[in-house]
DNA sequence: TCTATACTTGACCATTTTAGTCAGGTATGT
DNA sequence: ACATACCTGACTAAAATGGTCAAGTATAGA
């Protein structure tokens, strides 16, 4: 299982960028000016992004990145699917050739851990960016 | 947030140990045969899980391990707790001073991050051992 | 056309965590 | 007394994490 905080940073960033995106293009310098988070850094994570088509890129003076989509269609999964790979936690391959298979207890772990990944995943489903939006507005001071 | 290996093993040894201690306490020597796990593992795992309450220890020749409590009465929300220390996900209290307080976005994750707990938790605090153990035993071929 | 801005790519790296191993115990039933 | 099995703590190789650094390329605007 992987939720590390290049998922959690991914996150920041894109609500970061969804509230400002209405005009213009938003930078990554900006982005990391108001989150905190490294430049550098910054990039690997778009670099993911836009991989997988969540933002846009604009180049030269005055560009930055755009969400492809609205908020609301930008689900939870999405993003960390793309910069954490998987959300995967088992790991039970190598197992699944000795111990896992045919043997008494059979890897348990196995299909439990199947089921909290489905468990997580429902979760992440249902949350948008836009979600995330309100519930951030509405906190401000 | 924490859901490695160390707590799959525990999940594992402990199953194997709640179908075999009927009789007699159950030796990690049989488990980590069994289970194809390090015994030098295993014992740092046990020694968790005893400083927990979920096991017991008895010495000396023929000895081995008991389930403290009834498989129905151990969750794995137990479990995990005592071998992953935390399932813990926030870890923004260095946020909290600078970026995630006060500023523009006020670490949108934070909450999440809280629901996702949880959300997860309610999933391992349904679960006791002895759902797993039918589980397994369903299955065995 | 020049230049500043901003995206793009890939290599590199220090630190921390993970998943153990190793070595030496101590207790106890037979 | 001795074999079995728990007990404890130090140690470590390898992987993951959370970045940094360097060297670009593309483009808007002066």
């Amino acid at each position: 299982m992987k939720l590390t905080s290049k998922g959690r940073y991914a996150v920041m960033a894109l609500v970061d960028l969804a509230r400002f995106d209405n005009i213009n293009p938003v930078s990554l310098r900006d982005i990391s000016l108001r989150q905190g988070i490294s430049l550098d850094y910054l990039e690997q994570i778009f670099s993911k992004l836009k991989k997988n088509k969540i933002v846009e890129s604009i180049r030269g003076t005055q560009g930055g990145y755009v969400l492809s989509r609205k908020p609301n269609e930008i689900k939870l999964t999405n993003i960390f699917h793309a910069v954490d790979e998987k959300v995967k936690t088992v790991q039970c391959k190598k197992e699944l050739k000795k111990g896992c298979n045919g043997r008494a207890t059979k890897c348990v772990t196995h299909n439990l851990w199947d089921e909290l990944e489905t468990h997580i995943n429902s979760f992440f489903e249902k949350k948008s960016l836009e979600d995330l939006l309100k519930n951030n507005t509405e906190q401000r001071t």
